[in-house]
DNA sequence: AAAGCCGATGTAAAGGATTACATTACTCGA
DNA sequence: TCGAGTAATGTAATCCTTTACATCGGCTTT
């Protein structure tokens, strides 16, 4: 019942605890004959070190915590293996956290910071919890808090993003490009400031084509069914190019534009974002603005250790790269 | 920069650490006005218990590893979201570990049961991972560990399933009702209990139609990729109905119907299952086998949470209820 | 052969919270 | 008024590891 711990394997071993111990993490400086018994003993009890009293004595959890707001979107996914991957790397796990959209859920997940059971936060969603407020204003950039995907140069955390407002401006010329003048968009929220910086750049690049009063803006929340709730509207107001700020969103579209007996790309073209796994498998392939998903999560999690570590990180604010993929869900109009 | 401990909480509020410790364990065993001063100290310096400390004392975690072999599918977020509503109810977090089907990820995360990082395991994979198995060997039932969506009767685990027999069973049974007689099946890896058991019902219905040597089978990995891969072969086999055992694959496989020149569902119908969010916007809308995920996590958890309890569990298998969705990847043949 | 060093191991003090048990100061009944 | 009972709080042991420091032979060096 009761699991062994170091005292019974020293015991049984004929040594101290301390010795046990620097066998486990510094065999180098134990005899060979007295490492070898040791670990015999150890392998004969199954003794698994106790990581609450380690982490209590050693003031490390060699944890790091990674929120989500969505669990179900395969987006966060990739991004998750990203961290997960670099986490390995540096010596930390990863534990990760559902928030669902709700800030209370969020400011649950953020309180692991401030309990210690965990080293470091790297929050994908928009906003900073509450429960870190007053961690950010009394350490600033030294707190191990880290922010991907979104970017809010308002709450001053570390954070890793692509440059949406140019992503924005690429799916619209793309549409533009390819002979639309009336173009829908399915926007996400507005507290979300990637769909803002998203938008921004999308009516940017209407305007410079002198088609922005014929955008037609509805505001999504990242779900194919949200989408697809627009998608009559849309219709009714004649566009024949659609930009959503999700794949999720593009397929929801995409299946309400059949369902009112029209056809992508023949009738209206539709751009997605995000890149999902199954963006390609989609029918029609989805058209869409690929993020570098995996690398957002290993840099997010570079950032975090560098500040874990101590390192002043001059670094703070890291954009990458994204790409514009073209599939078939959209066609030149006509 | 160091956080407060409850000793600095206690000398500032002029009581002993017991008071302290009270005050946020069981408030109405301190008076009112004292503890109304510590919560105010408590407040101004937020303080914040260690958890580890917590931990090492009352050899509680308060949390529950829920293991899946595959992130990014969305089936596993809507069993995780199950489980983490149902653990919430009964006091405990939700610590989500991604295996990529991967034995060593999968001992990994397992070890954290063997160094009460947490205090029960729900495993979703097929696999109880090595180091489990003394735990298992001695504490049998007893043991804090639930294996759910898949199951395998020889590794003595508690678990919670659906009849997947039946479920393959049914999805066949479809296929026939609507004409359809030279069918192929696109399974999961031998290995997987679920995979096995669905064919199994899948033949047992084909046999009862005088059908089981007309039957295709092709081994999948449950991947999109790995469903459109045996599509050509299925062609060439002429079926004109197909069952994949996950929604992924049924995507995949009808990406590849169309890419060949055939149509989904006029000249090969397609049943998937699991019924992913996004199965009913896919195109055409999915017909599939819905799993209820949200209870399959919520049940493992409140087992779980039985084992944890030490009531002694008479119930250590649950099978819930599943249900074929028609929507219009299937089709009358002819 | 004395002094100094070194490698191997032991001793014991943290680390921070919880809680059984002890103590204190009242209240109440006889 | 005394003893019992009770509510509120304090004391100190405990959970298990890690690690700074102490100890102890034995070896090298001069």
């Amino acid at each position: 019942m009761s699991m062994p711990t170091i005292i019974q394997v020293a015991a049984m071993a004929g040594v101290s605890t301390a010795t046990v111990s620097r066998v486990l993490s510094h065999p180098d400086r134990v005899a060979e004959p007295t490492r070898l018994r040791v670990l015999e003993v150890v392998e004969s009890l199954g003794y698994k070190p106790n990581v609450a009293a380690r982490t209590l004595r050693t003031l490390r959890a060699a944890k790091i915590l990674v929120t989500v707001p969505d669990i179900s979107n395969p987006f966060f996914a990739s991004v998750i293996r990203g961290a997960e991957e670099a986490a390995r790397d540096a010596g930390y796990a990863v534990v990760v956290g559902d928030t669902r959209h709700d800030p209370s859920i969020e400011d649950q997940y953020a309180a692991m910071l401030s309990s210690r059971e965990v080293d470091g936060l790297i929050f994908l969603g928009h906003r900073l919890p509450d429960n870190l407020r007053p961690l950010m204003s009394k350490q600033g950039a030294h707190a191990p808090v880290v922010n991907g995907c979104e970017y809010s140069p308002d709450i001053g955390v570390p954070s890793v993003h692509i440059d949406n407002a140019a992503a924005g401006c690429d799916a619209l010329e793309h549409l533009i490009a390819l002979g639309h003048r009336d173009i829908g968009v399915i926007t996400g929220p507005h507290v979300s400031p990637i769909s803002r910086d998203r938008l921004a750049g999308a009516m940017q690049a209407a305007e410079r084509h002198g088609l922005a009063d014929r955008l037609r803006i509805h505001v999504g929340d990242y779900s194919a069914q949200s989408a697809a709730d627009h998608v009559p509207d849309l219709i009714a107001q004649g566009v024949t190019g659609l930009f959503c700020f999700s794949d999720e969103m593009a397929m929801g579209a995409i299946s309400a534009i059949r369902q009112a007996g029209r056809i992508c790309p023949d009738d209206i073209s539709v751009v997605g974002f995000d890149d999902l796994p199954l963006a390609r498998f989609f029918q029609p392939g989805l058209t869409t603005i690929a993020q570098p998903k995996g690398h957002i999560g290993q840099q997010a999690v570079e950032l975090l250790v560098d500040i874990l570590r101590g390192d002043d990180s001059p670094v703070s604010q890291i954009t990458l790269p994204h790409e514009l993929v073209i599939r078939s869900s959209t066609k030149r109009l006509g």
